[in-house]
DNA sequence: AGCCATCTACGACATGACGTAGTAGATCGT
DNA sequence: ACGATCTACTACGTCATGTCGTAGATGGCT
């Protein structure tokens, strides 16, 4: 479903349907059932163009892969245990990425 | 669901039944049924105790969310801008967390 | 003005997870 | 051997998701 994010920017159903083609057969109707019901959970936007809409992705994907990981983050019971076994987990690469992260946030807030 | 791990240690179905009863109406069965699609998903452990099951959680509520920040990590594009955006969102407190982590993590491995 | 292509809205169906529960049969103690 | 207890299996409603069709609105072209 969110492979449509693959290919950024505003897109008509059409445009996301004709992307889809190369790879996967799908009806046109699919296509749009599922921008539709993107857009009711509010993960596009959409402007009218002609008769058409015009998709774009409300976040990145990246934005909503931090929403997952705070929702995660927040049903767990303690946060800093939590917090450990999770960056005990990543790789060495995402642990300095998240020193980087961290670091630059501390500058910019003080 | 999960709110079964709340009272932690080996238990019976009826024992989880019985701590369940005194906040919600539920069926022993249900129980049984939850704790059973828990193990097959093997999120619990159960070992015989006469002719009943004695269920233990596999692994702590914590262990749970950060497997699940890591699947949330894993399905975004770029993980720099994940983390980033990631960090962005926790409170103050929790990027302490996150720093005190990470400096554990550190000293361990060298 | 009218027709045809295009697009949307809405409904439909399958599948799978989840919460809930009942029935049937195994098991254990007395 | 009988009753209480426990399990296994099944079932049903709901919700998300992936798939698609039909009907009706819309807009351009002649």
């Amino acid at each position: 479903m969110e492979q449509l994010w693959a290919a950024p920017g505003a897109l008509t159903v059409r445009e996301v349907h004709e992307q889809l083609s190369t790879t996967r057969e799908l009806a046109y109707t699919t296509v749009m059932t599922v921008l539709d019901r993107l857009a009711k959970k509010k993960l596009t936007e959409r402007e009218r163009d002609g008769k058409a809409w015009r998709y774009r992705a409300a976040a990145p994907r990246e934005e909503l892969a931090a929403d997952l990981m705070r929702d995660a983050l927040d049903r767990a019971g303690d946060r800093r245990e939590a917090l450990v076994r999770f960056v005990g987990q990543v790789s060495d690469e995402e642990a300095e990425l998240l020193r980087e992260a961290l670091a630059r946030l501390e500058e910019r807030a003080g």
